[in-house]
DNA sequence: GTTGTAAACG
């Protein structure tokens, strides 16, 4: 039959889906996927706390996997890219998150090299898997598994109905390869249109995915398929691969009432999440939800001048970090203000401890982690650390007589009379009047 | 001289 060529898109993510479907139900034989010359590296750090070796050739896989234990292993796939790339084979990044034997969730970025197997069409196998945590790469810092065991686990099992299609999908491939053990051929993913296709549109259903409050960046992209074929709902927020036996094997804390039953809404208090970064979601632009960025992210800058542009100013903060996003407040007369967005709180950080910062070689622009009303309210801390020789005592001499209490030295909230109270005060605040 | 936006379901 004349088969095309399906496109690389396609191709991984049909992929991706049998995988962590397979990775999920029957890890045993996840080393089918793999040829004689396939690298297979599964994070890991060694002794000394660096990434482990990748392992090769698939009984070489098959023993590692088994090391792995992997049990019950839930993918939450955030974001999967696919290439076609050399040799007629398709390169597919995965980024998502893992959670093993009931273990938290954790990030991870996975990269596969799937290789045409050559004598099918359509017939792929993993030439390389390359898979990382986030969080063994990245030190803890920006990675959180701690925070993210208990609520994420319930609100996972909330949001999957369960697609029953992989489990028949799962079920072909056993069939395919009875014998339980290596055979020499990998034994892929086969991919053909009809069955993939149709696969896509009937039980792998979008529907099994819920789009919680996620930024706006899991769409998988689908263009590249023939028009008549897939209708995917324009932007699949997120897929989750998960099965029904998976999803009862995983009843946290003994609650076994069904979701349907538990009154409530699900507990969904997590911070705002930083979004995704503007730049690159290449083509269709989709829906941008407007997402806010936490507080220790941000930068309240005053005394800007009233002529900069954004682009000048965040041009100006990208030395000291990523600036996802830059606000400037400028109403008419008003003093000009705004907000800078970071990825992290470290960028904030620092500029905080350079003050003062100076813009265009001489205006002091004022710079302060962002504070939003309630965290305004609060704080006349006075758990400032006390004058040089106790609390109320100028003998020691600070601003010099009658003139305002603190200055230069330990002053809270040296000017911008606001009054407002500051943040972590170190020495070199802002002093006000600018030059 | 200065700290937005939007939204709401209990």
């Amino acid at each position: 039959m004349v088969m095309e060529k399906p496109s690389a898109q396609l191709v991984g993510r049909e992929f991706v889906r049998q995988y962590y479907t397979l990775l999920n139900q029957a890890p045993d034989y996840l080393h089918r996927f793999y040829g004689k010359n396939s690298s297979y590296v599964h994070g890991g750090l060694d002794n000394n706390g660096k990434p482990v070796e990748a392992v090769y050739g698939q009984s070489e896989i098959h023993k590692k996997v088994l090391t792995l234990n992997f049990r019950d292993c839930h993918t939450k796939i955030r974001h999967v890219d696919a290439h076609a790339t050399l040799n007629e084979g398709v390169v597919v990044q995965v980024m998502g998150e893992l959670s093993n034997d009931m273990q938290p969730m954790r990030k991870f970025m996975q990269t596969f090299v799937l290789a045409p197997e050559g004598t099918v069409a359509n017939k792929f196998y993993v030439h390389n898997d390359v898979f990382r945590y986030q969080d063994e790469v990245f030190g803890d810092s920006d990675s959180e598994p701690p925070e993210e065991s208990d609520e994420d686990v319930e609100e996972m099992e909330e949001r999957v109905p369960s697609p029953e299609v992989t489990q028949e999908e799962a079920a072909t491939f056993y069939e395919q390869t009875p014998c339980g053990f290596p055979v020499q051929l990998p034994d892929l993913i086969q991919l053909d249109l009809i069955t993939s296709v149709s696969s896509l549109l009937q039980p792998f259903s979008w529907a099994s995915v819920t789009s919680k409050n996620l930024p706006p960046s899991g769409a998988v992209p689908v263009s590249g398929i023939p028009p008549h074929v897939v209708k995917v709902p324009s932007a699949p927020p997120r897929l989750e691969v998960k099965t029904e036996a998976a999803a009862q094997r995983t009843q946290p804390r003994g609650d076994q009432r069904p979701r349907e039953a538990r009154p409530g809404p699900p507990p969904v208090n997590r911070g705002p999440r930083p979004g995704v970064r503007e730049g690159e979601q290449g083509e269709s632009s989709e829906v941008r939800r407007v997402v806010r960025y936490p507080d220790a992210h941000q930068l309240f800058v005053g005394n800007v001048p009233h002529d900069v542009d954004k682009a000048e100013l965040k041009e100006f903060f990208q030395q000291y970090g990523t600036v996802l996003e830059l606000r400037i407040n400028s109403g008419g007369k008003l003093p000009n203000f705004g907000f800078v967005v970071f990825d992290d709180f470290e960028p904030v950080q620092k500029i905080l401890s350079n003050r003062p910062i100076k813009f265009r070689g001489d205006i002091r622009l004022n710079v302060e982690e962002k504070k939003t009303r309630s965290a305004r309210e609060g704080d006349r801390r006075d758990i400032r650390p006390r004058g040089p020789g106790g609390p109320g005592g100028p003998r020691e001499r600070i601003g010099g007589p009658r003139g305002p209490p603190t200055r230069g030295g330990m002053a809270q909230k040296p000017s911008f009379g606001s009054g407002r109270g500051t943040g972590p005060s170190e020495g070199g605040r802002y002093m006000g009047p600018r030059q």
